[in-house]
DNA sequence: CCTTTTAACTTAACCGGTAAAGTAAATCGA
DNA sequence: TCGATTTACTTTACCGGTTAAGTTAAAAGG
């Protein structure tokens, strides 16, 4: 309808200069008392708003920091998110967010989009496909700064920030093996995925410390949802007789392992007992509720925003650098020990 | 670091003009054949990235759409943010979301911004304290479409899209009274938002309808969330005899009761039943799995957003509209009737 | 062969702000 | 009392694109 009001729509209506009602609307000091009060007050009446995207185009930054994720409906990402946010807004900063829906190349035409809406800083965290990282190097080498977060991609040279993957699985697998199992299993997520990497790297490592080895028809892989919980679960029954206990990828792989086997009649954990990486703030209505490790979502989001003002602020060449987050285990009621298995 | 390269950059190393090469790499017909290909070379080469915001700022419209919820971690929500994402991806239009908090200042913040980036369209949901709705006159006069969507502002003249929260209600007391109850509470939200009003009526007039009346000391208030659950489960604790069944006004508040009441030794359903308003993704994990209310939270978010994008492309004064979606019951292991409390 | 088209550009102007430099009148100081 | 400040503006230029209105030389047409 009406086209918003400018600073020259008010500069006319007053017969002075739209340099003048600019000044006065920022109260520089080279515009008298009387000019300004006229200027504020038909700002006022006639609701002028400034067009930011006029403003951001003079200015040297945009205080706009772009966040890429892969998908939203995910018990870590929102809390990370929601941390973002929080954070941004403390700082004064915008934050556009784009989901990439866990593909790849919608990752990449969501980050040109970003840069070319000359964001200050960019926040990502990669989807389970993503195996190009030319455009991330295009990133750096742009000078816009970067930083991953959750799902990283590690030893390329960049800022990242993830939880201590292999040694929360390590932990787990310890706490397991102190409570007298010595049969594991494990579903795995995506193989090429840091994540899955890492995760398996820690249980692989606390069961060598120990003189131990998983079978290998005891290990299978897949995604990190439920329903490849389900599908990891149906496989390792495919596989013969089951492990002590099954350390699953993450939360939902767990839930899909635990409807699977209710399914079947086949109980947790008096038959095969759960634990895996990642918690829901449902755990502890779940029956049985899981034994897991709680990942401090909030904490990495505010720190991946962290470090990236840090480098907004400090423009020098990023150094590569791996910040790696503790995380602790949540006691659940899995992981009891075999002397509670049938 | 480096500038970002511009079209009069790649104009002064071809000793061409900046406006040949915007029209080069748009293929505009007027450039010859071979222009235009040392042109997108050159672009190519150099890493050119259009600036979105000088485009947008002479455009007449800025395919991004504002996009205001009240908090991230919230079932319904994210999953009608999801939708509300993909579908405006598939539309090519740009989502810039901003978080309230819940907190009516920083809603009216955001929406200010948000016309100050000079959207196509505004997609809200207001917060829980939400009262002074100056503001959304103002978006609607300024000719800026807006829809609301779950939690809307009746009556107002505005376009709102929300789930059936008066027939949902009615639904699931009417179910809960085909069971064989007659003595119902009712743990309620925040007395001035319309949900927790539409809900409200419609499990009175379900009541009603058979002649049924619920204990003024069986009703109280209190917001949305888990402890507000907990709180309201100790108010009608403190009022003597629960009553046979209680209806939660949404689903955390409903989890609060579950898990007050199993601090307390009190069974559910055997000494007091639960349904509620909501449902989450875990419900079938949960022992017992709660009766309650399937809202199509996807298809709100993505009809919110195709009603605006309606609004946005016929830019007609907009009519009030009211859009319930329908919902539907989703029964699980509470609502057993009395037969089987003790 | 001279005029009209057309192809392939260029120039000017605008989107709505901001920063820097310029100017005229009023005030100040010695 | 007259140049030097100060006050209160204005003018110009720029951010990086787009659109509309020229311009020029070659091709086409009659």
């Amino acid at each position: 309808m009406s086209k918003p009001v400018t600073l020259q729509d008010i500069a006319n209506r007053l017969g002075i200069s739209k340099v003048s009602v600019s000044k006065a609307l920022r109260g520089q000091s080279d515009i008298g008392k009387a000019t300004t009060e006229k200027v504020l007050a038909l700002a006022q009446e006639l609701g002028y708003r400034p067009n930011i995207l006029a403003q951001k185009l003079s200015a040297k930054h945009t205080r706009t920091i772009g966040l890429v994720v892969p998908k939203i409906a995910h018990h870590f990402l929102t809390q990370a998110i929601d941390a973002i946010y929080i954070s941004a807004n403390d700082h004064n900063y915008e934050i556009v967010m784009m989901v990439s829906e866990e593909n790849a190349e919608l990752e990449r035409k969501h980050i040109e989009t970003l840069l070319s809406m000359r964001v200050d800083g960019l926040l990502v965290s990669v989807t389970e496909k993503t195996t190009d990282i030319d455009i991330f190097h295009q990133v750096v080498e742009s000078g816009t700064p970067l930083v991953f977060f959750d799902r990283v991609i590690e030893d390329q040279g960049f800022v990242c920030i993830r939880s201590a993957d292999e040694q929360g699985a390590a932990d787990l697998v310890e706490c397991a093996i102190n409570k007298g199992y010595s049969i594991f299993g494990h579903i795995g997520g995506y193989q090429q995925v840091s994540i899955s990497q890492n995760r398996f790297h820690g249980f692989i490592k606390a069961l060598e410390a120990h003189g131990l080895k998983p079978a290998e028809n005891h290990l299978v892989f897949g995604g990190f949802s439920r329903s490849d919980g389900i599908a990891g679960f149906d496989k390792l029954l495919e596989q013969g007789r089951l492990p002590e206990i099954i350390f699953a990828v993450t939360y939902p792989v767990a839930l899909g392992v635990l409807l699977r086997s209710r399914e079947l009649g086949i109980r947790i954990p008096e038959d095969v007992d759960l634990v895996c990486f990642g918690n829901s703030e449902y755990n502890n209505l779940i029956t049985p509720s899981i034994t897991g490790i709680n990942q401090p979502a909030a904490e990495i989001g505010a720190m991946a925003l962290a470090h990236l003002l840090e480098q907004i602020d400090n423009p020098t060449k990023p150094i590569e650098m791996n910040i790696i987050v503790p995380v602790e285990i949540n006691q659940g009621n899995t992981c009891v020990g075999p002397e509670n298995q049938a």
